[in-house]
DNA sequence: GTTATCGGTTAACTAATGGTAACTAGTAAC
DNA sequence: GTTACTAGTTACCATTAGTTAACCGATAAC
């Protein structure tokens, strides 16, 4: 794998590839709670703690996402030895490699946002 | 907006670039419209031009995209003084600007999927 | 034994996205 | 007048995404 062949992708296979992204990191919640865990890397982040955090998210949706995200390698999840047990979360070294990429799409988006005022 | 302030959005503003930038690019089919017209960019591509190069796209959703598109400015519509009336697309020297934000979301992708191969 | 906290799950709903097929109007060839 | 091509629109349906509210077992405080 080290010798990587990539950047010669077909057509099809970019789009497949953007597909990939978005279904990781689309969607109403999982960027925000990657975000929350980035911001709130030093804490212990247990599943109420986030939960608190993030305004508006239920239970349902935050198990949910952090079982995608963990999937997917982004998000760690450990179950404490205490009582009653905790679980922390914490967002993995890998999980911050997605930061530069919405990067892109934040100053496109804010970018976008003027261009579109200027029409009326 | 000439000295511009941009780069010090807050937490809630980036998710909201985000936010409006996955609105005018996600989906299923408005990428792969940009593309095709990008590759055919010397040609005269009518609807049905169009709907023919893009396969399985339907009438409905071809002609939903191409508004969404032109009212964010990605995509230009010209009616012809032809009988019967044809209508060409184009992308515009704006929509251009999407292709360097969506190659980030494509190397992504493809180095997500060699990393989740590895897992198993 | 009742109440509260932990980390969730379950069922039932609504909203958004996209697909299918039929249909429109205008023009032209046969 | 029937067929075909232009550029779409309309109505209906299925799937997916997300919301709401109730519930679960375990543990601990009162």
């Amino acid at each position: 794998m080290r010798d990587n062949k990539r950047q010669e992708a077909t057509c099809e296979q970019e789009l497949n590839a953007i597909r990939d992204s978005l279904e990781v990191l689309g969607g109403k919640w999982k960027l925000r709670i990657m975000r929350h865990l980035n911001n709130h890397i030093n804490e212990t982040n247990t599943f109420k703690k986030i939960q608190r955090g993030i305004e508006d998210i239920s239970a349902k949706m935050l198990s949910k996402e952090l079982q995608d995200l963990e999937i997917n390698l982004l998000v760690s999840r450990t179950v404490m030895n205490t009582k009653p047990i905790t679980v922390r979360y914490a967002i993995t070294a890998y999980g911050q490699s997605v930061f530069p990429v919405t990067e892109s799409l934040v100053n496109w988006g804010l970018n976008h946002r003027q261009k579109i005022k200027q029409k009326d």
